[in-house]
DNA sequence: TTTAGGG
DNA sequence: CCCTAAA
């Protein structure tokens, strides 16, 4: 209850002065996002454990930080896209990972002896892709509860824990840790400071702690007060998501957790956190943009959500603002708008954006002024507001467009027929430019690409 | 880490 | 879009 108040009041402060920051440069910040990300934790993982509501600050320190940084750079949008593009991790995806595993891990934990777990049984024996991953998640949560039961002292125990687990899965990856440090301190007067230096963001370490607490606060309380239920809706909520996730989604043989192995543990958390993702435009994550004017005039109404790139994020707060295309990265914001397509069918494509026409001919731009190939100078030179456009992205868009520039150049016929069904209308000025483009830059591979030159 | 190529 | 090999 005291936590509550006190992470509120935290947050609040949080969102005024990242609101405060991004004011300046760009009104229309999305305050849903924050909204979403401040309400989730709120309700859910602020009852027992502090594992949670450190982590989750955590995220909103990140997020105040990164929010004046992005100011300084420049468009709103970055704003979340760099928060979950940059691993940092969006204070919601943190939640969400650790309440994924958690649940999880708890509702196993307790499942022999408790009754609590009534929901995550009958989802097991629904799915069985879960069985699986169950089998492993005992495992580790009974290996781990060993762990911190040995040591009696709260903080001791979460340290060793920590050390023990770190000395063990180290990361390969060093985190920023440098960025972390340096906001930690502002929500370093939660409970359990501990936990904010010493376990990151590692997704096992804190289902770990969480579970402890939950542990403990299960056993002090036995006859199960109000505090059980609350924790049992974790496994509830965990098991919505998951199985409305997974029945949507036939997920090609994608086991969460069963990896909990220790060469599996990177790999485990990189399916977590995509999972995250997905939940993250769950209904309760839905915002409502505008809409987007395709080029026919058609206006739909899209979603717009942040697609943490897994590849190189990269944030670069390189202090190049591209001055030369300001209007278009600004126009950008109020245009281009995202169209997810919720295609459950294919398990690629599922973060597609649409290219608008305007981000065709900024890349067309930038193609021309930096020749071809040069696709991470175009993307930090002209793309540098929209993240979710990562290089790959533009020499893939390009490879495209000369295969549209070629086809059309080709058979007019089959142009035009294709036009009318699948193909969006490309501008001519933008083929013609394409093609030019084509001609001058060799791009080997490209089928016939050659011999289309006059 | 970035590009190129393939899926 | 995603993944991987090569540079």
């Amino acid at each position: 209850m005291d936590h509550d108040a006190h992470l509120r009041k935290k947050f609040a402060n949080v969102k005024h002065q990242r609101v405060k920051a991004d004011e300046t440069f760009a009104p229309t910040i999305e305050d849903e996002t924050l909204e979403h990300l401040l309400a989730e934790p709120k309700n859910d993982g602020v009852t027992v454990d502090g594992g949670l509501d450190s982590n989750t600050a955590q995220g909103g320190g990140d997020e105040l930080e990164l929010g004046v940084l992005d100011g300084l750079l420049d468009e709103v949008e970055e704003v979340e896209d760099l928060h979950a593009a940059d691993g940092l991790a969006s204070p919601c995806e943190d939640f969400l990972l650790e309440f994924s595993f958690s649940g999880k891990a708890c509702g196993l934990d307790y499942g022999p002896r408790g009754r609590s777990h009534s929901r995550n049984a009958s989802s097991e024996s629904q799915s069985p892709g879960l069985s699986g991953s169950s089998n492993s998640a005992v495992g580790i949560s009974e290996s781990s509860s060993v762990t911190i039961q040995e040591s009696e002292c709260k903080n001791e125990s979460l340290d060793k824990t920590g050390t023990e687990l770190r000395g063990t899965f180290r990361h390969k990856k060093k985190r920023k840790t440098q960025v972390r440090g340096s906001m930690c301190p502002a929500s370093l007067d939660l409970q359990t400071p501990k936990q904010l230096d010493d376990d990151d963001d590692d997704p096992l370490l804190s289902s770990m702690l969480v579970k402890k607490y939950e542990k403990n606060s299960d056993e002090a309380s036995k006859a199960g007060g109000s505090r059980r239920e609350k924790r049992l809706r974790r496994p509830t909520q965990r098991y919505i998501e998951e199985v409305s996730d997974k029945k949507s989604k036939h997920h090609k043989g994608e086991r969460k957790f069963t990896s909990i192995d220790v060469t599996g543990i990177k790999d485990r958390q990189l399916k977590v956190r995509s999972h995250a993702e997905l939940n993250s435009i769950g209904p309760g994550m839905l915002s409502l943009v505008p809409e987007e004017e395709l080029l026919n005039g058609t206006k739909i109404q899209v979603v717009s959500e942040t697609r943490p790139r897994r590849g190189r994020p990269k944030k670069q707060i390189s202090i190049v603002p591209p001055k030369r295309n300001e209007e278009l990265l600004t126009s950008e914001s109020d245009e281009d708008r995202v169209i997810r397509k919720r295609s459950d069918t294919h398990d690629r494509r599922k973060h597609q954006r649409m290219w608008t026409i305007s981000e065709v001919t900024k890349l067309v731009d930038g193609i021309s002024e930096y020749g071809v190939g040069r696709w991470t100078d175009i993307k930090r030179l002209l793309f540098a507001s929209s993240a979710y456009r990562t290089p790959i992205d533009l020499r893939d868009k390009w490879r495209n467009l000369l295969r549209a520039s070629s086809v059309q150049k080709l058979k007019k016929k089959e142009v035009e027929e294709k036009q009318s069904h699948a193909m969006r209308p490309l501008p001519k000025s933008l083929i013609r430019r394409v093609r030019e483009l084509a001609k001058i830059h060799p791009y080997p591979r490209e089928r016939g690409q050659k011999s289309i030159g006059q």
